[in-house]
DNA sequence: AATTAATATCGTAATATTGCAATATATAAT
DNA sequence: ATTATATATTGCAATATTACGATATTAATT
């Protein structure tokens, strides 16, 4: 179908694949990782920078604020973006606790 | 389009993407959520388990043993899956990795 | 007010993913 | 050998994602 069936699954669990689903795609990796080695906040240099089309990188900041990952404010007539610091340090430390409770003790 | 366009992007990104991408599914969650709890490795419990079919439930495993994640061994009738440690720990410090490099020093 | 620049949204095409029924394969049990 | 059980693969339908051009929208500049 294409159709992914959370209501099968707990909040906890859809949540969790989310933040992974979000992160899964290597131009929101590139987009993280710019913002971060910029010392200020980024506009859309990004357009240049990554080398996908305005819409695009549009797109995925869209999925990156849709987490909470990312802050935006207005800066005169362009878009500051910055990592929401609390966020970040909130979903690595979700994503840090389901793989230290997910061990392994077989084979 | 539909298409990722890869190319652009460095071999660490898409490596990266590609491990977000595969635990970005609520399904692969819980199958290596239950793996874990069971103190023992499974076979296809995870059908009754979970609620998706065989075929989806072995789609879902093929994806996990993609990224290393899982050892499948034959066990009579049945297969035997289990979490490969190395690999997850494995993953998970390059996981932690991204996350600690890419900091905010904005806004 | 008109123009320019930056970003967002809409519409659309191409491709990918999810899920399942049906079928194939392989091993154990009879 | 036949049957039963467990898993993998194939083929297909439905939906999602990726990407982009075109078009809003919004704010600064002239």
């Amino acid at each position: 179908m294409g159709i992914t069936k959370t209501q099968i699954f707990t909040d906890k669990q859809n949540d969790l694949a989310q933040f992974f689903k979000v992160l899964g795609h290597p131009a929101r990796v590139a987009i993280l990782q710019y913002i971060s080695n910029q010392n200020a906040c980024i506009c859309n240099d990004l357009v240049e920078e990554i080398g996908l089309a305005q819409a695009t990188i549009s797109q995925h900041l869209k999925e990156l604020k849709s987490i909470g990952l990312l802050n935006g404010e207005v800066e005169g007539k362009s878009m500051c973006y910055c990592i929401n610091v609390e966020r970040w340090t909130d979903i690595q430390k979700k994503l840090n606790t389901f793989f230290n409770k997910t061990k392994s003790n077989c084979c």
